[in-house]
DNA sequence: CACAAGGAGCCCC
DNA sequence: GGGGCTCCTTGTG
């Protein structure tokens, strides 16, 4: 079923524009930044973070074209966030409006700051998503299976047109070979898009191979992740795990499920539909739906992992053993 | 119609 | 056996 028309493509779109010229070194304290330029990252690719995190970086960072809207993996910016979205530390961000904690203070950022602040942010994406989709962070080491599965989940995270089975066949190693031109004739409407979209991954893969092996230090993500992630044990991730890990992943997930009350550990499933089409991805199961999703969350019920809040609402549960 | 609740059978590890 | 998927019925707003 192709879904209604949840406004394609356009809106992902800078394939151009790209910051981080990374032309002096980074802080010597940087965590995990290599020495040396940056790669150069297409915009478009930080778009998962524009939304709530760093958008008073595109403000300072003008000249951006008034008329295009900020890059977002929303399909329609038409509705305007109902509620503050909180980040990963429970600071609420008003777009706009404030710094990221670790500039707080500040009133000028260096651009090294920042290109170390957005590719922190980047990689922590891409470890989400590696572990959302157990799959290596190096595109290399793809396997077919795994090709495809970024593939539907790029497409899903930023509501690309589907392209089928134009890279069914390749393994990592080959659909790192192609070119941007290949990927558009292989898929005419969103083919750069994943090109650009690969790129960032195989820059966060050479980034992460430069970083010091020895360095065991975690990142505010890593934290977040040994807090959260049990799939790292190797075990089959459960659904309440799946859950609260798009929970602790609001500048990703937000928008289809965020939490009420973090402290009591009330959360809301924003969009049905996406949630369970994510835990289909993470699971294999093309077909599953909110239907069987809620029926496996109700069995958390007799299990106290999941209850119903007090004042029931519609697609609100809560955790009994709150984050 | 979408969601909620729960029974039941099945599969996989 | 546990966890989850699937299909089902019934009820509610």
């Amino acid at each position: 079923m192709g879904g209604p028309d949840e406004g394609v493509a356009e809106s992902v779109q800078h394939p151009s524009l790209t910051i981080l010229e990374g032309e002096d070194k980074p802080p010597h304290d940087a965590p995990c930044i290599p020495e040396g330029p940056l790669p150069v990252l297409p915009l478009c690719c930080f778009d998962m973070l524009l939304t709530e995190d760093v958008t008073w970086l595109l403000k300072g960072a003008e000249p951006h074209t008034p008329s295009a809207p900020v890059p977002s993996p929303s399909p329609a910016p038409e509705e305007p966030e109902q509620c503050p979205v909180i980040d990963s530390q429970g600071v609420p961000l008003a777009p706009g409006s404030s710094l990221p904690p670790a500039l707080q203070g500040q009133e000028e950022c260096s651009l090294e700051q920042v290109q170390t602040l957005v590719v922190g942010e980047v990689l922590k994406d891409i470890e989400t998503a590696c572990k959302l989709l157990n799959i290596p962070a190096d595109p290399l080491e793809w396997s077919s299976g795994n090709v495809q599965k970024w593939v539907l989940w790029t497409e899903h995270l930023y509501r690309l047109p589907q392209v089928g089975g134009s890279f069914q066949e390749l393994r990592g190693r080959e659909i790192c070979g192609l070119t941007e031109a290949e990927f558009r004739q292989r898929s005419p409407q969103s083919g750069d898009i994943l090109h650009a979209h690969l790129d960032i991954w195989k820059s966060a893969a050479c980034m992460k191979e430069r970083c010091s092996p020895g360095d065991s230090k975690l990142t505010e993500g890593e934290e977040l992740w040994a807090e959260a992630d049990s799939s790292c044990s190797g075990q089959p991730i459960h659904l309440w795990q799946f859950l609260r890990e798009l929970l602790l992943k609001p500048h990703s997930y937000g928008r289809c499920i965020r939490w009420l009350n973090q402290e009591k550990g009330i959360f809301k499933i924003e969009d049905s539909a996406h949630v369970a089409r994510l835990w289909g991805l993470r699971k294999n199961r093309p077909a599953m739906n909110y239907d069987k999703l809620s029926r496996s969350i109700r069995q958390y019920y007799r299990k106290g992992i999941i209850r119903k809040p007090a004042v029931s609402q519609r697609l609100v549960y809560q955790f009994l053993h709150p984050v």
